[in-house]
DNA sequence: TTGTATACTTACTTACAAGTAAGTAATTTT
DNA sequence: AAAATTACTTACTTGTAAGTAAGTATACAA
């Protein structure tokens, strides 16, 4: 039953972006999925290994979502970076990163560098997106692409975190200030 | 002797910014100072009432620290802003609120209220400054200044997660691109 | 049909975080 | 000089997180 292995992947992630890494145990997903413990170490033996197949999960679909939209405009592109971060504005989430950057450094050295790596494939891609786009003429902005993909990651980041913090409408008045600021729609 | 009192606050402080607020303990700050456990708890009875006092601690930092500048140009306030946030990326930490947002859920409620109060105030101030600044050309930029001013505050948070898990050049490569923006300096 | 792999459970161990109760030494107040 | 307050320490308790060793039920394979 490889249905158990995925939920408990599935309910890491939701624990991770809700509550951070360090704020969850293997109790909060053996509880609701009405296992022991010990069957969690059956198939993540430690608590490392689990938040490693989290992010290789979260990378997977980074992939399959931007290899589906490789062909589209680079505007359209963009929105899917921006709505699945609004879906998890909706879901009271933060992304991955802004969940374990703060813990980075607690966090076991193969856990950091997977980290690492799927911080640095987000923005080759963001900064791929916004200089072809920038070529197209569908997006007007000065500077380097990936300083401003940079900047784009770090508002969408700290937009979710903010939300918690200031209240939920601060993530469309960064959002919407962003956009503007890259010329799209426009 | 007010001194340990206030040793343990700064020592709960970094490691809030080092490590998070659930990832430290009390053991943390009595081994560097040489004291047990118990004299922490004697302080600071809950780990939120140490929580709290870090917070307050804070707010006070910022008020005396913008106080000082009331009479100053509005670029020149807004650096202090920039600065605090550099010295804070050359220690290797995050901002307070970067480093409790993520967890906020879990934090008992004073404490998310605390946070929350001084969320709001460095929001309220960076909106003066940007309000006021434009209005004598200092600064050029569209949009309401309270939006400005929320995502200057989230870059500067996030630029300090994100040099921890790309790389420390990220800081700067932010904050330039977010001055530039606001067409300071010019 | 016996054996082996899979997916668990039962029942622990170890470690440590948070907090408390009671005692003590030094200072300060009356 | 006695009493009270301050700033701790000693020595705990309770709870929980992480992990492990050994056993069990089921399926499937030889």
């Amino acid at each position: 039953m490889q249905d158990t292995k995925e939920r408990i992947v599935s309910l890491a992630d939701q624990l991770i972006k809700s509550r951070g890494y360090n704020a969850f145990s293997y109790k909060d997903i053996s509880d609701p999925l009405e296992i022991k413990n010990a069957a969690i170490h059956y198939h993540f033996p430690t608590k490392t290994d689990l938040g490693m197949a989290v992010i290789d999960v979260e990378m997977q679909h980074f992939m399959a979502g931007t290899g589906k939209l490789a062909a589209q405009p680079e505007d359209k592109q963009l929105k899917f970076l921006f709505d699945t971060f609004s879906k998890k504005h909706k879901e009271g989430l933060v992304c991955l990163m802004g969940s374990l950057s703060p813990d980075y450094d607690t966090l076991p050295e193969p856990l950091q560098d997977k980290i690492s790596g799927l911080s640095a494939a987000i923005l080759e891609w963001t900064t791929g997106c916004l200089e072809r786009g920038r070529e197209k003429g569908l997006f007007r902005f000065e500077g380097e692409a990936s300083d401003r993909a940079l900047l784009v990651i770090s508002n969408l980041l700290a937009s979710l975190l903010l939300s918690r913090v200031m209240g939920s409408k601060v993530f469309g008045r960064i959002t919407h200030q962003l956009l503007r600021d890259l010329g799209a729609g426009k």
